[in-house]
DNA sequence: CTGAAAGCGCTTACAG
DNA sequence: CTGAAAGCGCTTACAG
């Protein structure tokens, strides 16, 4: 049984093609009655036109591409893998289908060509990056090919391109943490940063310390390093970090985020350091495990689904032609206490 | 600056389209020198063939669809959610790309027009489904209008259909997980069922029951129930087993999977039963967090990765044609002791 | 309100 | 080895 196109369902109605092609658009210049005579042979003959034929006619796709970096968290991670779940939602809300590809990374030119050719083939309207560094060659070679592209923690100062959407994690992260630590009476508070090439780290970073130089509190280097983003860089920087000042130790340790956060409660336990007695422990994203670790992580937590909910929207407004959809947007996130940080009695 | 098309490749190189056709499809009949004079504006250009165009000339898109059920247990769950991954890997490794849809459920007719659509507006060239029920009207239609599809956990004695493909568990975890306990010396056992449509756990309920009966063991009423699949259900299911049977307790409790022995954990914590001291448990998947858990959780676990790369090859060897692939494969477990599990003294 | 015609970008027999 | 032509399935001005 041949799959019937639109002449034959034309034929079967009693009409043209092109007026199939309207009642199958939902154009308005057709009758009720000739209308509901072509859906009938339509419904009867599960007709649905090909998309090969209508993209040559210059239709959409409805389809965005979702480029994810970084494989090794993606399988293990529950917060990570929401992500997936927060861009198909909001897609399907627009009606948009999204194709996924999972990379490990962006060096390697099988990987960009990979990519680009998606692009290229004319597979999707545009394509969401998530886990990309801040500055990637290839990404601005597609914004330059006028392809529509949507990053995920990303951001230029002063960039007019409408071509280039992103979301963004506040930049007040790092301030609000250690104004809640210092709140607590905290004054030794050592700092695990991220991976300084992706901006939120940066972000955080640099917010972590106009928060230290605002309340006056040292910043000693051996209470700062480097942790990465996952839990076994956390742990492995979290006990180099502890090992090296054992004589004497911060009172509070913040992670730029949570999974690192759960890699310093591992090196402490392994130290005998007891959280929140012996030292305080603040993360950052709201990662679901947050709440059922023990002690129940106190952290800088975002909306993921607002912020994928805003970066998908956009890219689909400009896909669609929209005029003066905003470049980018900054989530604001919102501290969740738990029971990791200990009130310190100032002396 | 306009996307340049095969005309415009063929006139800048100096040959024609069927030429420029044949050099990017890599056809043998074509000279060197010609194949890399037009190569050289090829890569210039940044020319690669629109999909559209090669559709219509009945190339495959060689995309799959992933269809997903049971939203829920995705987000939070690194095991499911790792699935995403082994699809998107499998198909990878052939060259496919993968259209991602997350759906509650297959009554909504919403939904079930929604998926239609996709398969017969020629975006894939086959779907694959996850966690739906055995029998679905859908599949049956999709499978009748000879699309091909993918099934994970799905099997119909002595069906003959080329074009529907399964993956399935071992029909052996029930058996093997009672031949465990019942060498450690346990005699008293229950079991936590899981959802009674899935076809997994139907196998995994009968071959619970073999293993009872082999081993002579008494099947009681208040030592079995209906768990679900998820944590939540288990949890729920456990309080009621054990609340219905304080002044006879089982030794050990048969978790249809983890989530739903993570539950059993949850309530025998609750109810003040030590694991393994007062109450044995065996899970079965092999679930990421039964390493991290306490105690350490035993089970009968699976290789997920082997499982969806079998599907998927089988989906794509039909898709290209093979004939004489293998319609369903069963993917035999193994148990993996951990330390839920205590040796029982006999009298 | 409706149809005939043109055209989108590609590949594939066919002819040479 | 290579080109001209036909055709895939659709939509969109255009004309009436």
């Amino acid at each position: 049984m041949k799959r019937l196109n639109s002449n034959d369902i034309a034929r079967l109605a009693g009409v043209s093609r092109s007026t199939v092609s309207r009642v199958v658009n939902g154009y308005s210049n057709v009758p009720e009655d000739t209308r509901e005579k072509v859906m009938k042979v339509i419904k009867e003959n599960h007709y649905y036109p090909l998309i090969s034929g209508q993209l040559l006619t210059g239709k959409k796709t409805k389809t965005i591409g979702l480029f994810w970096f970084s494989r090794k968290e993606i399988a293990r991670d529950p917060l990570t893998s929401s992500y997936f779940m927060h861009v198909i939602d909001a897609a399907a809300q627009r009606d948009y289908l999204v194709l996924s590809c999972i990379l490990d990374n962006l060096t390697d030119k099988k990987n960009v060509n990979y990519i680009r050719k998606i692009f290229m083939e004319g597979r999707i309207d545009a394509g969401i990056f998530v886990g990309t560094n801040n500055n990637e060659p290839l990404i601005d070679e597609l914004v330059g090919l006028d392809k529509i592209v949507g990053m995920f923690d990303f951001y230029h100062e002063n960039e007019d391109v409408p071509n280039r959407l992103s979301v963004n994690f506040d930049r007040d992260s790092g301030e609000a943490t250690i104004d809640y630590l210092y709140s607590l009476g905290h004054r030794k508070i050592a700092i695990i940063d991220g991976d300084l090439r992706r901006l939120s780290c940066i972000h955080r970073h640099e917010s972590y310390m106009r928060g230290m130089i605002k309340h006056h509190l040292p910043m000693q280097n051996k209470w700062m390093t480097y942790g990465g983003i996952v839990q076994e860089s956390g742990y492995e920087a979290a006990k180099r970090l502890l090992q090296g000042c054992m004589d004497d130790l911060p009172t509070a340790i913040c992670a730029n985020n949570d999974g690192v956060a759960f890699g310093v409660y591992q090196a402490c336990s392994e130290l005998g350091l007891r959280i929140p007695e012996d030292i305080s422990v603040v993360g950052a994203d709201g990662h679901q495990n947050g709440s059922n670790c023990t002690p129940p992580l106190t952290t800088y937590a975002f909306d993921f689904k607002q912020m994928f909910q805003s970066l998908v929207d956009r890219v689909i407004d400009t896909v669609e032609g929209k005029e003066g959809v905003p470049q980018t947007e900054f989530i604001p996130g919102y501290l969740v206490e738990r029971a990791s940080c200990r009130r310190i009695k100032l002396p």
